[in-house]
DNA sequence: GCGGCAATACCTGATAAAATGTATTTTTTA
DNA sequence: TAAAAAATACATTTTATCAGGTATTGCCGC
């Protein structure tokens, strides 16, 4: 009798669990031991049972994909687990990787990528599927790398800014000088090279900087 | 012998086709005559064959769901159209129904969700799946809703506001009087109510309402 | 214990934005 | 086609921001 790798899929939109749950089916050492819409209960599963191969989506309710790895690989490193989602984002493929992801598939990967992907993750691999490579691969050189982050009393400036409040009110909010948050505002600007607030604000909002 | 619905599936993901088609194999009177991962493909089919059912995915390539909706639905009114979603806003859904879909279903919807919604929608009514009816019932009263869209020019403004450009280079920009731009920033941070561009930047990003 | 960073504070001149009021033309739509 | 909405333009006053340079204090890591 062959030996099959105990698999998880962890996913809330039941066709999805349906459609990935269709293609394992064709894999012969693949066995779906488990199909769960949300982490939770899978934490609880993963105690009580083998699991070789967990396949998550990423957006999931309550707790993320991302935080569910990592919980799940500090206590079993030998579970093999390949992240999913629809759209994506580098910062978030490598925080999934860096926390012991051991692959990542878009979603609208064919199913032969799927397969691959899979059967490479098992054997080892760190994986990703071709949009995904793209998308890790790009911006490396770009000014997009790197970007410094705001100090504690920056990101503070910053948020009441986005919510419209002038020098002096975020002065008596935050019961600093004027003259000190003129001093924040100036370095902030300086620091992203943005020519005034309103730029500053669509670029922060846009990187996720704000909160 | 029984007439089955000539059904099409369109989603730019194989496994939620795979998963949709699981499902709808359940079903007697429905038989899934094609499955595309892109809107054109579709427009091609539906002009040499008969088709009675499609069930979209909103958000694809090249065409959204939302347009695709309505360019079929002004040649071959009497197909059924659900739309399909993975998170979604109610604006969204109101345009595709406004725009001739016959539903619209959240993809972490239950199975049996989807087959009543489908059997309900091919029975003629509009249908929505149980978290869809959240979305568009919820923010009636609230300032949520109705809040009025900028106008074209007022979008190229506002957009140019957010990459940091003064009123000055935006009138050389669009080749307008420095007075006109002047009149634009004001009636749209009045329209809004804001205090200033940073507040209104904040705000237009937040709402998806910039691009 | 020193160098660097973050946070605080000050001064000033030039420039830009915000608030107010008005008015004409064009385009959209009911 | 008449009414409404959008786009255009002008003038003025007040207020805020931007950009330059400077300086002190406290904290953290090497």
């Amino acid at each position: 009798m062959i030996m099959k790798y105990k698999t998880v899929i962890v996913d809330d939109h039941p066709i999805v669990i349906s459609g990935i749950s269709g293609l394992l089916s064709d894999l012969d050492n693949i066995e779906i031991v488990e199909k769960f819409e949300s982490g939770i209960a899978l934490l609880d599963y993963i105690e009580d049972n083998k699991v070789d191969l967990i396949l998550m989506d990423i957006f999931l309710p309550v707790i993320n994909g991302v935080d569910l790895c990592k919980t799940i690989k500090q206590k079993h490193p030998r579970i093999v687990i390949i992240g999913m989602s629809s759209q994506s984002e580098r910062s978030l493929v490598m925080q999934f990787i860096q926390n012991g992801g051991n692959g990542y598939i878009l979603k609208n990967a064919s199913f032969d990528e799927f397969k691959e992907c899979i059967y490479k993750a098992i054997d080892g691999e760190i994986v990703f599927s071709e949009e995904v490579k793209t998308i890790i691969s790009q911006p490396l050189s770009e000014d997009l790398e790197r970007i410094p982050g705001l100090s504690r009393r920056e990101r503070d400036i910053a948020l009441l800014l986005s919510q419209g409040k002038s020098t002096q009110e975020i002065a008596d909010d935050l019961f600093l000088s004027f003259l000190t948050v003129q001093t924040h505002r100036r370095n902030i600007l300086q620091k992203y090279k943005m020519k005034n607030v309103a730029e500053l604000i669509a670029f922060l909002l846009k990187n996720n900087m704000l909160n």
